[in-house]
RNA sequence: GGGUCGGUGCCCGAGUGGUUAAUGGGGGCGGACUGUAAAUCCGCUGGCUUACGCCUACGCUAGUUCAAAUCUAGCCCGGCCCA
């Protein structure tokens, strides 16, 4: 084709290319559909096999994990069919990418009941409705499958040095700590997927750079035509410092109540706003407001809105008011509801703090309200032993520690 | 398989028989301040249905001792070197 038509292509498709990191193969100048990915694009007649892989290893998917899912979102709605891989059989292994430790096997009830929490999350960003644009594969289908001859035949595409070069590997090489060999088979089954399922793209995070690039390898020595990556940023954590994980504490669940995602993204450093905006919302990046506070407030609003709906947001934004000026009158629904119903009354605060789960202990809960940092209904309690004699005393009110975690009594 | 070094609280890392939940740093949480941010300062950072009391802790187990994270033995796990 003509130059002209590949260098309009990247205006062409805004979808494409918001918020990503890298596409490989490219080459925007060439003509060849095999390394021109929005040439493929325009020139396809079919729908584009666009794969995701998650390995359903945690029960929570967060703003995080949303980058990837929202990518493969906009091709849905460009006409392609997503391919989501739930890795039930990967995810028993454990992705090294990224770990400098093993990670812990888990059993095959566990992986089923995180796979199904897992595709309820992502209903609110997949287009799960429309024909032909979501196919949900298990890759225990062909990979439990692998009889050992095959299992050799993938080993034997990939030398040890090769393995070596990989980030998490290198690193833990380095380090002196043990890497396994049955962790070297990751990457090759992630490829093989790839291969089972016959990708056109396949999309990941650019930690996902070398799965990737195996899964072309694979696909070629199969004989397939190599899929293109698609690779999305690591988004920071609200702590603005390291990757958003579970684990770290700095993440935004999907499945968090509107009130504690407000909270959490309101405060989303400066430095951080313009890549949430541009990674986790569909806003025109030119037209954010001047003042950072304002937005942080529309930042949190617009991802609130798009998990639990326009109302809900706006109940939230006025909650998370109401909370920090310390107005006892909350009538939203905003805050989440604690139920004293099997609480033995009278009960000491310290003891609801802990059944409540905003303490994770009574030892915790008498060292936070020492310190100050509980609060019914706005104003605050020190007295360590403070108790109460009926749930009436206490029905609706707000209890708070800190300035973000708190919830409704109720009866 | 052999040799050697090592396994301490969320992480790193002191500590080598006896005031002790175990120096210090990081991280986390809380308070003040602020833009509910950052920076800074201060406090907390095993658990216990209710605490000048009890329990659990230094890879595991069994010992020595009035007394062990610290000594002994066996075991488990990891790194490196050799095969």
């Amino acid at each position: 084709m003509t130059n002209s038509f590949s260098s309009t292509t990247s205006q062409d498709l805004p979808w494409l290319y918001r918020g990503i990191s890298e596409i490989f193969p490219s080459k925007p100048d060439s003509d060849n559909t095999t390394e021109n990915l929005a040439l493929l694009i325009a020139k396809i007649n079919r729908p584009l096999r666009v794969k995701l892989g998650i390995d359903p290893t945690g029960t929570d998917i967060h703003l995080g994990h949303s980058i990837t899912f929202r990518k493969l979102r906009a091709f849905q709605d460009a006409g392609h069919t997503a391919i989501l891989i739930i890795g039930d059989f990967t995810a028993r292994i454990g992705d090294p990418t990224g770990k400098s430790d093993v990670r812990r096997q888990l059993s095959p009830e566990e992986v089923a009941q995180n796979a199904k929490t897992y595709l309820e999350q992502v209903r609110s960003i997949l287009d799960f409705d429309t024909p032909g644009r979501l196919e949900v594969r298990y890759n225990s289908e062909w990979l439990s499958n692998l009889n050992l001859e095959k299992i050799l035949g993938l080993l034997s595409t990939m030398t040890v040095g090769q393995m070596l070069a990989k980030e998490g590997f290198a690193e833990r090489y380095e380090k002196e700590n043990p890497i396994y060999l049955h962790e070297f088979l990751y990457p090759l089954m992630q490829g093989y997927d790839s291969v089972a399922i016959e990708a056109d793209v396949e999309l990941g995070g650019t930690d996902q750079k070398f799965n990737l690039a195996v899964g072309r390898d694979l696909q070629r020595h199969f004989g397939q035509t190599p899929q293109f990556a698609v690779l999305m940023p690591i988004l920071v954590g609200t702590d603005g410092v390291q990757k958003m994980s579970k684990s770290l504490g700095n993440y935004v669940g999907l499945s968090e109540d509107p009130l504690t995602m407000y909270s959490k993204l309101e405060k989303i450093p400066d430095s951080l706003i313009k890549d949430y905006f541009e990674l986790l919302t569909d806003l025109p990046l030119e037209q954010l407001p001047e003042n950072p506070r304002d937005r942080q407030k529309l930042l949190a609003l617009e991802i609130v809105t798009q998990y639990h709906g326009k109302e809900a947001a706006i109940g939230a934004q006025q909650a998370s008011l109401n909370l920090v000026q310390g107005k006892t009158n909350i009538n939203t629904d905003a805050v989440p509801e604690f139920s004293l119903d099997g609480i033995e009354f009278p009960v000491t605060l310290s003891f609801i703090l802990k059944a409540s789960g905003l303490c994770s202990s009574t030892s915790e809960a008498r060292r936070q309200i020492q310190g100050g940092a509980v609060r019914v209904d706005g104003e605050r309690i020190s007295e360590i032993n403070q108790s109460f004699d009926s749930p009436e005393s206490l029905n609706g009110k707000v209890l708070q520690v800190g300035k973000k975690n708190f919830l409704r009594m109720v009866r």
